[in-house]
DNA sequence: TAAAGGATAATA
DNA sequence: ATTATCCTTTAT
């Protein structure tokens, strides 16, 4: 197997848009059965805590969102509109209630089909809700940074699909590498 | 552009 | 127990 330098968990307690923007361009690894599922992250989006009303976490505390408000740097998986998945990776220190979604990757390893859009990267990473709750300082399931420093340049938007969470839906927490072709949308 | 689909959380 | 809602995708 190769080697990884694993991320710290330090890496994921801290302001959450910082996070969103350093996780551009880093690995994420899956491996399953023997099988190294590998892909580069080019897109995603920071959901900064409870007073955001655009994050699950904005309801309080309940099972779902229990996760994020845990320690950082665990995996937060849950079932959208009844038949896609969505990762999030949560940031900031216990009790915060932060994340960053994961909305495209680019295939890098062991990868099939279409990776442009959270249900569909999570689809070809194969990560289920089994996947909720799970340590990414695992030996299974961890962000990685690359073998090389990459250059790029990140652009910030406003997030996608948030449109009921008034200004909230306005601010610009969703990150993506410029010039990208993996992104979801423009 | 709208339907699908299932879990979740609020209401009762 | 019932209902409204959802960080999307796919197919019409």
């Amino acid at each position: 197997m190769k080697r990884y330098k694993k991320l710290p968990r330090t890496f994921y307690a801290r302001d959450t848009a910082q996070v969103a923007r350093d996780l551009l361009g880093k690995q994420l690894v899956h491996i399953v059965d023997g099988v190294e599922r590998r892909v580069r992250i080019v897109e995603v989006e920071a959901y900064i805590g409870a007073h955001d009303l655009a994050s699950h976490s904005s309801k309080g505390i309940t099972p779902r969102t229990a996760i994020m408000y845990g320690p950082p740097g665990f995996a937060y998986v849950y079932l959208i509109y009844g038949m896609h998945h969505c990762m999030n990776v949560v940031t900031e220190q216990e009790g915060h209630g932060a994340a960053v979604l994961l909305r495209a990757v680019e295939p890098l390893d062991h990868i099939d089909g279409n990776t442009r859009g959270p249900g569909l990267l999570c689809r070809a990473m194969a990560i289920d809700k089994r996947m909720n709750g799970h340590d990414l300082l695992s030996d299974d399931l961890f962000i990685a940074e690359p073998d090389e420093p990459e250059k790029f340049s990140i652009v910030a938007s406003p997030r996608i699909g948030v449109a009921y969470a008034g200004e909230w839906a306005e601010m610009h927490l969703r990150f993506y590498i410029e010039g990208n072709s993996f992104i979801s949308r423009k």
